[in-house]
DNA sequence: CATGAATGAGTCTTCATTCAT
DNA sequence: AATGAATGAAGACTCATTCAT
């Protein structure tokens, strides 16, 4: 009786869990999204639900987790660029790109209601942490450049660009005819009018 | 025969029970503020919450409602000024104002953990309303006047505006070095720049 | 400072409570009865409600007591009748004019649903009684002088009588075709029929 | 992928919480019955209520369609029976029959607490019509056969019949010395009497 | 005397989580 | 590994009752 654990199945699996469950969180919030609501949506049963994750907090760790991963791969693809302005569009670029999935803003929503979980709060404080960490740099190198304003220190204009990504997806959520495809081109460009010298 | 209805009374402590629930939710979340920490903050019995609301909805529902008041008032009151652009800059003044009560980025979050009951979904949806309402005749006169550029349409204009003062509320929710005194005058300079011709 | 208590005014009052009590509890059960709903079909204030009454209990006891008062009068009343046989058709006639006012049956069913009270298991029991122990000489009597069966004993007749009465109320509760005035002369021909020598 | 379902543990189990809640509905009435008494009663935790009847209430209209179902099934066993009187005198043995267990009279107290509830009030409803239709043919039939009285429409007779049943049932709920084995012999007698032309 | 605002004990019900199969 | 029946802690809300005015 060999068991084959099967790695590749399991994580195919627990991909499904993830999936299923920034669905329902990003529909009905987090309180909102029983993880009965998860199995139905995955199409499992509790126990198996439970297999996979000890919590229910657990999942949603896992969707910011797996979140906080791409951005870090990002910014480490990005190492050894040249030009620092044309980084930081391609990161306006990405979170445009992001926002197409609409589940995106309803779960960053979501998001909010369990910052009373300091797991969570410390997950999306990394999340944060790794942005930051990474657009800071580049930002201080496209000041050097003189490629965006110095008027502001490299830390607060990354938080202004961060206050624009936010709050663009914020805006897709409250608004439906605000959509990432038609006005990601105006995001671009008031981006460019913040940092602009 | 005496009748101790004393309006007044009432609606002082009706006063103290909605701002009671406005600090739990910004601390805690919706789901997170029990009516139990609501009326222990409030220094109630979980009677006399229930005297003054129906539902822990409703208190989130007068907390909304009265910030709808509040907006509509202000612009009653900008009715008949003759500077389109001095307005919209007043507006954002007015959102730099309220942005110091720290409660008020805590609940903006705390709230959207709640859209799924639709009484609370159609009170934020009023609240954008009137918001935009606002603000879209003023945004146009400004364009008329050559005051803002116009090569977005007034509407997409409000839009951004909106994103803008929203996502200055949810910067101050997430980075505690961002504060309302601190950033104000950026959020006047940003806003400038969006506008600006 | 004299006080006119005014015991007339006060008893007229207590009335007015019993009878909105009446109303409250045979239309929705004693549960459902909430004292909001006595005091709103009294026009009265809670407090009030208190002041006449220690508890919701005593106003349905004070319900209770008075039919057994009623009760007890009547029987006062036979004393000295020299027909039995009459006495217990009279007895008949009594019930089926009490039975005309329809809360009388909904009331009924409502006592049934607080026999947990002993007070009130008490009281209903002492009802009884009365009822029984003004019946049974009758009914003893009217078999010495053969008017009726003598092949049960006079307090299994009685049980047997109050059945039917019992059965009449539950009846009119339960069947809206079913009144008092249609169905009274049958009620009068069974009884004849049960206790036909 | 063993499943668990085994429907017949299942029906056992939620049987035992509607004999658990029959007791506790006969002794404390409806509301007196907790589900937390309910659940010490059978055994369980407060959840496993929960997992078989979505509400109280439900228990309760298991029980009352659990007897309606009987009902049914006992005048579709008599179908194409012969002697309509007989079938009448048995259904007065099953009334008595059914009297033996005695949470039944207390049942049937309890249950009129609850007729606010519109599908409880429509579930004796259909109990009662039921038992009347099941009833009202073999009353026709045994008129046209001349073995019971045609001086009442067989629709009022009918009414009487279940007036003496149910009297039956609140005598014996009522008074302890009258039980259904005592008085079941008189029970028949009496409707023989009601009936007899 | 009359009132109704205030109270908190007690209820039903939900839901994350465990565990035997 | 997968399942879903069982659990009980926790929460919203109701309502009889008290008491200051």
């Amino acid at each position: 009786m060999a068991r084959t654990v099967d790695p590749a199945r399991h994580a195919a699996r627990r991909l499904g869990i993830v999936d299923a469950a920034l669905t329902c969180f990003a529909r009905l919030g987090y309180d909102g999204a029983t993880t009965a609501a998860i199995c139905r949506e995955a199409a499992i049963g509790s126990g198996t639900f439970f297999h996979y994750f000890p919590t229910k907090a657990d999942v949603l760790l896992a969707i910011l987790e797996l979140g906080t991963a791409e951005t870090r791969e990002w910014f480490a693809a990005a190492a050894g660029r040249a030009d620092a302005r044309a980084v930081l569009a391609d990161h306006i670029d990405r979170a445009v790109a992001e926002a197409v999935d609409p589940r995106i803003a309803g779960f960053v929503r979501a998001v909010s209601a369990v910052l009373g979980d300091p797991r969570i709060a410390a997950a999306l404080a990394e999340d944060e942490r790794v942005l930051r960490d990474g657009l800071l740099p580049w930002m201080a190198r496209a000041q050097d450049a003189g490629q965006v304003r110095t008027d502001l220190l490299a830390e607060r204009l990354t938080s202004w660009l961060m206050l624009l990504t936010d709050g663009f997806l914020g805006r897709i959520a409250s608004e439906p005819a605000f959509t990432a495809a038609a006005e990601g081109d105006t995001l671009r460009d008031v981006a460019q009018r913040l940092l602009a010298p």
